[in-house]
DNA sequence: CTAATATATGTATAAAAAATACATGTATTA
DNA sequence: TAATACATGTATTTTTTATACATATATTAG
């Protein structure tokens, strides 16, 4: 066989990651349980604890086990990266695999295709938590919404 | 529920489609029917009809049937862009589908993913199949190994 | 004219990937 | 000590993608 590329694949793990990113920015001042989040958006709650876990183990958030326990951010909005984030979130986003694939070693296509991923990442690279939370006010006001 | 993006998938299709036309652009003075590709490649020639068949949907292959027909490229090398040829073979390269989203009117996430998807598809649009074979004899020699 | 061979095209199946559900363990505190 | 929240592994379901199968249509060598 032979893929020359397995697919870029932004998956909903990191788009769950980064919208729990931005209900713990929204809510900054308290910790917000697991449940909390996953009504809010209406997302299965099991999936969420993986995303969260994940988050804590990459330094995102830091979580309190027990009774009144949850999860904020660990650290400041204008401090968590993007790009990093979606790095950190996304195991395969390396254009690799051209193995198995017959011509790889005289195809132009990997190089072509890794300055665009690089183009692709530069971009988030340049944006903050913060950045992405402009309009502060009215996300709060949404996301209170999903959970009442 | 509610996803904000639906994912960059860029498939093997894609894939498919772009070696393809690498293989008929080392092959350009002659047709090549689409078995010889896919043995060449080790790959389904089911699914290789379907790509061939897209490309000439495209306007990048023009196909003659029967005896001794085959696939030959309809345009240059210099001019079939690879940005072009990946966007008319994906089909939701848009990152839209917010619409389900509870956060979306006040998401910054759309702004900044359209851009850098944007960068990504730039620095593909900066590129002609016939950037891709540079080293065109080597890749020729790859080729025979497969299909022989 | 016809048998061989190639593309054209729709449907069905299989494989892979991703999301979700389920079950159980561990920690914290009211 | 009971309630609650995170931790974690496994199983199931869903979705997506790839492949297989079946059949129609076109072309041409002989």
């Amino acid at each position: 066989m032979g893929v020359c590329w397995p697919g870029m694949h932004l998956t909903r793990y990191t788009d769950y990651s980064l919208r729990v990113l931005l209900y713990l920015g929204t809510h900054e001042e308290r910790v917000c349980s697991v449940s909390e989040i996953a009504r809010a958006y209406d997302i299965s709650q099991n999936h969420l604890m993986k995303v969260v876990h994940n988050l804590g183990r990459a330094g995102y958030v830091s979580s309190v086990r027990g009774r009144l326990g949850g999860v904020r951010l660990a650290q400041a909005c204008e401090e968590i990266n993007i790009g990093a984030v979606v790095r950190s979130m996304e195991e395969d986003l390396q254009l690799v695999d051209c193995g198995s694939c017959l011509i790889a070693p005289a195809c132009g296509l990997t190089g072509a295709l890794n300055k665009a991923l690089y183009a692709f990442m530069t971009v988030l690279d340049g944006y903050t938590l913060a950045d992405l939370m402009k309009q502060r006010g009215k996300l709060a006001r949404l996301l209170d919404l999903g959970v009442a």
